[in-house]
Order: structure tokens, then C-alpha cells, then sequence
DNA sequence: AACTTTTTCAACCGCGCCCAG
DNA sequence: ACTGGGCGCGGTTGAAAAAGT
């Protein structure tokens, strides 16, 4: 006994969305907001299932939408929450205000993966292409020092995972002759993320206010007024600092995605 | 100009999670 | 505790556009 479908598919549309479907959507929402997507479609007058409205609309027609391309800083940021969060689009869209997990997904399939690989960088498991991928020991994401080793092997043992390579021949190529490749060839990408060099901490009064002890990690991601930043919370009692790498993540232990999710 | 190949990205699909009943 | 509906996520597909021959 399988699940009833969403929608009834004999009567729905398929496929690319007309302008005068997208009016009557927006339309719709504009009026009664977001939610309830499996009535929306009747309610609206579309002949469409409540999903495809959905998505339509948070990954094309909604107003907060950031059009154009992405910038470098984009980039590097995408690059830092995927090696700390994996394919993990919802999140990391939900650090990139006005970008949506669609967009960063094909974006990081088709710029960044191969930006990667052109730097030596195998994109699945942050780490160079010239070290043996089949079965390597992730460091579980961990912001002590250098060098600050898991005590317990057990736990180390628990951290084993299986992490495939998936290059195509394409990409193959595209690494064997980076330039970048040559010139690095002990390149080594650990997962501890040090504070990006020459970033300038003292733009703003928050940051001036800290430059002394480290950023929460709504800080570094610009996003210091909301109800995320720590810094102030950290600030009234710097008798009691919890170490913050440059993500704002505590650093005493392992980090759990979960603590990112939007809210 | 015509055709083929490659790339891009909007949209679909199926699964898993959450929550109300 | 169990079940089913609704929603959101991540992987995949395929049409359109761009690039190459």
C-alpha cells in the first residue's frame, strides 16, 4: 500500500511554467501568503500540483530573490559551508540571503566543482585529488588546533567514512593539467578553516568591538544583528570566552549541522 | 549556415522527517 | 505507539542555449 500521490497527475501540467501561471501564483500568495501548498493549486486556479507550486516559487518568483551572477565571495563562502556541511543546499542557501538550495546546487555543480578540481581540489571530500580517496578517515569537523588529536580511537573509528571520489574523465583531465596542481602537490585541505588572510575585522563598530576575541558565526557571515550573533552575549562576560573559530563555532568539539539550520 | 556536442538550470521525482489525529 | 498527510530536501532529468566543428 503505497502513498496516495500529492496531486491528481491526470489533470495537472507539466513542465515549464507559463507567465500567465506565474501571475495567477504570485497573485495568489501576494494575497494569502506562503503555505498550505496542496490546496494552493485549487485555491488559485492552476492546474499544477502543490510542489511544483512551491517550488516555482521559492526558486524563481519570490521578491527577495538575488539575481545575477554570483560573486566571489559567494563563492568562497559556498566553498567553506560545502566543506563543513556536505551537500547540505538548504543550509548553505540559507547563509546566502536571496539564494535558494536549487540555484547553489546547480551552481556548485557547474562553476565551483570544476573551479575546484582546477585547483587540485577533489569537491566531495576537500582534499586533494592526489590522495587515496576510497576509503579515507574524515576528520570529523573539528576547529581545535592543529594537531589537537581525537583521543579516543574508538571515536576515531566511529568517524570512518566512506567517501567517493566520482570524478569523470572530464574532471580526470581538467585535474591533470592544473597548473595549480604542479605547484601544490602537498596541498593539503584540512577541514580546520583558518580565519581568511588579510580580511579586514575592523569595518564596522561590531567587529572593531571585537577584534580581540573571535567572531560568532553569525558574524562572519554578515549576519550580525540577528538573534544568532553571540558576540555580544560573549562580549558581557569575557571572563567566560568560548573559543569561536572563524565560523563562530565553538571549538570544543565536533559541529553539528544542525545547529545551523535556519530558523 | 547547418549540424553536433556540451553546458546550464528550471523543474520533476521520490524519499524521509515531522506532526496531528 | 501507530498511521497518514504535508512539506522540504537532495538527486536527477531534459529542454534550451551556447559553443564548437
Amino acid at each position: 500500500m503505497g502513498r496516495s500521490p500529492c496531486c491528481e497527475k491526470a489533470h495537472t501540467n507539466k513542465g515549464a511554467w507559463t507567465k500567465e501561471e506565474d501571475e495567477r501564483l504570485i497573485a495568489y500568495i501576494r494575497t494569502h501568503g506562503e503555505g498550505c501548498w496542496r490546496s494552493l493549486p485549487n485555491a488559485a486556479g492552476l492546474l499544477r500540483c502543490g510542489k511544483s507550486c512551491r517550488l516555482r516559487w521559492i526558486n524563481y518568483l519570490r521578491p527577495d530573490l538575488k539575481r545575477g551572477n554570483f560573486t566571489e565571495e559567494e563563492d568562497e563562502l559556498i566553498i567553506k559551508l560545502h566543506s563543513l556541511l556536505g551537500n547540505k543546499w538548504s543550509l548553505i542557501a540559507g547563509r546566502l540571503p536571496g539564494r535558494t538550495d536549487n540555484e547553489i546546487k546547480n551552481y556548485w555543480n557547474t562553476h565551483i566543482r570544476r573551479k575546484l578540481l582546477s585547483r587540485g581540489i577533489n569537491p566531495t571530500p576537500h582534499r586533494p585529488v592526489n590522495e587515496p580517496s576510497t576509503t579515507q578517515k574524515v576528520t570529523t569537523i573539528s576547529f581545535g588546533v592543529a594537531g589537537n588529536k581525537i583521543k579516543d580511537e574508538e571515536d576515531q573509528k566511529m568517524i570512518n567514512v566512506r567517501a567517493e571520489s566520482g570524478l569523470s574523465q572530464l574532471e580526470d583531465e581538467i585535474i591533470s593539467s592544473s597548473p595549480f596542481r604542479e605547484q601544490c602537490p602537498d596541498l593539503n585541505l584540512e577541514l580546520g578553516i583558518s580565519p581568511p588572510s588579510g580580511q579586514n575585522y575592523q569595518q564596522s563598530h561590531h567587529d572593531q568591538d571585537l577584534k580581540q576575541s573571535p567572531r560568532c558565526f553569525a558574524c562572519s557571515l554578515r549576519i550580525q544583528n540577528s538573534k544568532e550573533c553571540n558576540c555580544s552575549k560573549n562580549n558581557n562576560n569575557l571572563g567566560n570566552i568560548a573559543k569561536y573559530n572563524f565560523l563562530g563555532l565553538k571549538t570544543n568539539g565536533v559541529l553539528d549541522y544542525r545547529t545551523l539550520e535556519s530558523k
